[in-house]
RNA sequence: GGAGAGAUGGCCGAGUGGUCGAAGGCGCUCGCCUGCUAAGCGAGUGUUGGGCGAAAGCUCAACCGAGGGUUCAAAUCCCUCUCUCUCCGCCA
């Protein structure tokens, strides 16, 4: 959510970023600032007849000490129709509220200033590749028939017991999976984030925190009897620790790392192109997490990318950056990197990671603010986030680029986590 | 799940209808003093939304778990909800 601050005295800026994004806001703007101005108008009359109640009262109340009651009496008579007119524009109050916040929500974040225009996803712009395609053989399989091979994943088990897209896996492709997580886990300590393990349900208040709900409700499992949301990311619980909090500035950045199963509905995107392990319900993520100074969110982004990329390069992932153009870019993001790697069976690129730099927007709906030392005054943080990684096209990537005559092997980098080299 | 107690500022804790945004203490910040890992003294120290102002600042309103009600007036009385603690039950 933009602040209404930078709205109401910027509107023409926020309209032209907005361009890039290939929204045009001017309508929305209008609106807002007119619901603005009459909540302004209302708060400064209801404050100003609220004053004289507060006044009246008082003086009523030093009358009857001193025994004048007479006099006090007849200050009451004054109150009552004051009461009457304070209680028709506070009645008024709650429904300018809503309504200003709710156009409010419907203004993506403004994008950075690097981000390019354009409508879709060619239009993004490759700013690093890396690694090596491996070179396959001409009967190179795709990841669902190698994990049938293997008998390391198993869709129909998956259906069985719940139902499509929650796979079941079994040995070393269920081994392959914990080596992942304590992988990326560990690399994420030694780059200075504190891991944390948070619930993977999570209560209303959290899911409107992090911008799930209202908009995104169909996408997340809802624990209807207990009102809960399985998450969809690890962002929702780790970000939301930070909701309704003021951080001292000496204490920025803040780094989190979590790893959490994560749970998509993705009603409506089934298809054939997500096979297999492309698009899941119910899937595995390490996710990183940075409260960062407004100052520094940029380096904080940029630092992000790179250890997204050195986990990458260490599976020996052939890969590439991408920072998303105007068109692409998420509703809250202010600027984002995705990260595909090569699926060298299916012959096209899979989106591993997404890593964003949200500015206020997401603070300024969490209230997540710092001070800084010796200052009064409360300022919105800059949240980021990125996935580092997500399991299952990482998955799918090792076991398509790497597979040869004798089995899959495993990168050196997991080794010591899998205890084995090969599947087969 | 059953019974009882409670929820006040960063923390502890007073406050049961009026001058309470809230005593006192701790913590923290600044200043003074003192020469020995510390103490003393003084001042300051919540959040949010407005108004005025170039700014420093001044000022108004709201907030004592949340929401509603009674009253001229509520942290204080009433109702509903949520959460926490203690005991019992169940249990990985």
């Amino acid at each position: 959510m933009l602040t209404i601050n930078l709205i109401r005295e910027n509107s023409e800026f926020v309209i032209n970023r907005l361009k890039v994004k290939n929204f045009n806001a001017e309508e929305i703007i209008v609106k807002i600032l007119e619901l603005d101005a009459q909540r302004r108008e209302l708060q400064v009359k209801s404050d100003q007849l609220q004053s004289e109640m507060n006044r009246l009262s008082k003086e009523i109340g030093s009358l009857m000490k001193d025994g004048r009651k007479e006099e006090a009496e007849a200050a009451k008579k004054l109150t009552y129709s004051l009461k009457e007119e304070i209680k028709a524009l506070t009645d008024r109050l709650p429904a300018v509220d809503s309504e200003l916040r709710n156009e409010l929500v419907r203004l993506p974040n403004l994008p950075y200033e690097k981000v390019a225009p354009g409508k879709s996803a060619d239009d993004n712009v490759i700013i690093r590749q890396g690694g090596a395609a491996a070179a396959l053989p001409e009967n190179a399989l795709p990841h669902w028939d190698l994990i049938r091979k293997y008998d390391i994943i198993d869709f129909e088990l998956g259906i069985k017991l719940t139902g499509a897209g929650f796979p079941v896996y079994k040995g070393r492709g269920a081994k392959l999976q914990r080596a992942l997580i304590s992988f990326f886990l560990d690399r994420g300590e030694s780059a200075g984030y504190r891991e944390i393990m948070p619930p993977i349900v999570v209560n209303e208040d959290s899911g409107f925190g992090t911008g799930q709900l209202p908009d995104k409700e169909g996408q997340m499992y809802h624990v209807t009897v207990d009102n809960f949301y399985l998450i969809p990311t690890a962002e929702v619980p780790v970000t939301n620790i930070y909701r309704d909090i003021i951080l001292n500035a000496e204490e920025l950045p803040v780094k989190n790392i979590a790893y959490t199963p994560c749970f998509r509905r993705e009603a409506g995107s089934w298809g054939a192109h997500v096979r297999g392990l492309n698009r899941l319900h119910q899937f595995d993520k390490v996710e990183i997490v940075q409260i960062a100074h407004p100052d520094n969110s940029y380096t904080a982004l940029e630092e992000m990318v790179n250890h997204v990329e050195s986990l990458v390069a260490a599976l020996g992932l052939p890969y590439r950056i991408l920072r998303l153009c105007g068109g692409d870019m998420s509703f809250t993001s202010a600027m984002t990197y995705d990260f595909e790697v090569w699926s060298a069976a299916q012959k096209r690129w899979l989106e591993v990671s997404s890593t964003s730099n949200f500015e206020s927007f997401q603070a300024n709906r969490l209230k997540c603010r710092f001070k800084e030392k010796g200052e009064k005054q409360t300022r919105l943080v800059h949240t980021l986030n990125g996935s580092a990684l997500a399991l299952p096209r990482i998955v799918a990537a090792i076991l398509e680029n790497n597979q040869t005559e004798a089995g899959i092997r495993i990168p050196d980098a997991l080794k010591t986590y899998t205890g084995f080299d090969i599947i087969n």
